[in-house]
DNA sequence: GAGGAGTTTCCTGTTT
DNA sequence: CAAACAGGAAACTCCT
């Protein structure tokens, strides 16, 4: 019963991150934070800006359950603790909740893993202390001080509509929905915001996601001005994404065919951000394999999304392949992300053996010799 | 910093 | 005709 309730919520959790069109974009984000217009508009957009958990993005005192959760999950999954130990009322609170916690209260409430979550707490405490917030509004708005083209291209953004933004939630959620579903609004928004490429991979951590989503927020008006945008610059963002739309929306830009291969991420020039620093790498998470393996073995959490063919053999089917592209392209904060990606991926792996072909189906793979962990059945349990 | 693994991105052509 | 498949090529991120 509770048996593994944590990782069901927090596959629900998941979900919602990923079905950001059915979450409840009006759900009212719980706004009590003593946070200033800009401030609530950027934190109520950046925890589901990529997968990038947003405990990771903000301090814990501003963490929704959902980050919470995903805290939680976290070190289950790094300590290998038992989830099915845990009480999921436990596990509902958000960041100021949890904030108020002793070190007792955790451990009484998470067992063992408390002591761990309690230390983690206190890093992340100290790590962010009281007035990172402050500080990252105030970032922001002397980026938005000195570059005010940033919310200018056509001349009329100001500030102001940032926290328009949150006055209007489904716009907020628009941007967090499925990349295949709003291709007009990633393409107009990487002019700015991103070189067409990851976003923020030259910003710092508490910072990239909000930064991005703030273009985001404003991107529509790149729509009719992105050839604005200085070709002459040099660094001139002509991003990939950017430039299918443009492709798709003028016939004159369309340009002669562009080179093979993975276009060459744009480069800021050091000064392009001050004092901000280059955001540490992300570690190398699990595989492509073995994030699928896992939809496989627990379909309880990824209702509808793949399915197994015949398990005995290792053979699986994408149901929603465009889907599981988009959640992987999450776990990767690569918001880009295709099945037509993924399954280039997936051919690679043919020439490992971790999968094998199955000729003549479509959607369906086979896991091969080198693969492991989907033979039991541990699914569902 | 070099080099390798594992993608990611794009492309062209083929098959279903 | 569209979607999926195949696989080459090159760029990129992360890790050792």
């Amino acid at each position: 019963m509770a048996s593994c309730d944590l990782s069901s919520v927090l596959t629900d959790a998941n979900w919602a991150m990923y079905q950001t069109t059915d979450i409840d974009p009006l759900q009212p984000p719980s706004l009590n934070e003593p946070l200033q217009p800009l401030t609530t508009s950027l934190f109520t957009l950046m925890p589901s800006a990529h997968e990038q958990p947003g405990w990771r993005l903000l301090p814990p005192q501003y963490w929704t359950k959902q980050n919470t959760m995903e805290w939680i999950s976290h070190h289950v999954d790094e300590t290998h603790f038992d989830a099915c130990t845990l009480n999921m009322s436990s596990c509902s609170m958000d960041g100021v909740t949890l904030c108020q916690m002793s070190h007792q209260a955790l451990v009484s409430a998470f067992g063992s893993l408390g002591e761990r979550l309690f230390h983690s707490l206190l890093e992340l405490k100290a790590k962010y202390g009281a007035s990172d917030m402050t500080m990252t509004c105030d970032f922001l708005n002397n980026l938005l001080d000195e570059y005010p083209e940033i919310l200018n291209v056509s001349g009329g953004e100001s500030i102001y509509d940032l926290s328009i933004v949150n006055e209007h939630q489904e716009s907020a959620y628009d941007i967090d929905g499925p990349v295949q579903d709003r291709p007009k609004t990633m393409g107009d928004m990487t002019p700015v915001s991103d070189n067409g490429y990851e976003s923020g991979s030259t910003l710092p951590d508490s910072l990239d996601s909000s930064n991005a989503r703030i273009c985001l927020k404003i991107t529509p008006v790149y729509s009719d001005s992105g050839s604005d945008s200085d070709p002459d610059t040099p660094d001139t963002p002509c991003p990939r994404t950017a430039s299918g739309t443009f492709r798709a929306e003028r016939g004159e830009l369309k340009p002669s065919k562009r080179g093979r291969g993975r276009p060459r991420k744009q480069s800021h020039s050091s000064e392009d951000y001050g004092q901000i620093k280059r955001r540490k790498h992300a570690p190398r998470g699990t595989h492509l394999w073995e994030f699928i393996r896992d939809i496989l073995i627990h379909p309880e959490q990824n209702p509808g999304l793949m399915k197994w063919e015949d398990h005995q053999q290792g053979v699986f089917k994408f149901l929603k392949s465009e889907a599981v592209a988009q959640l992987w392209g999450q776990k990767k904060r690569n918001s880009s992300m295709t099945y037509e990606k993924l399954s280039r991926a997936m051919r690679y792996y043919y020439k490992r053996e971790i999968l094998e072909r199955v000729d003549g189906r479509r959607l369906v793979y086979k896991f091969g010799k080198n693969s492991s962990g989907w033979q039991h059945g541990e699914a569902g349990l």
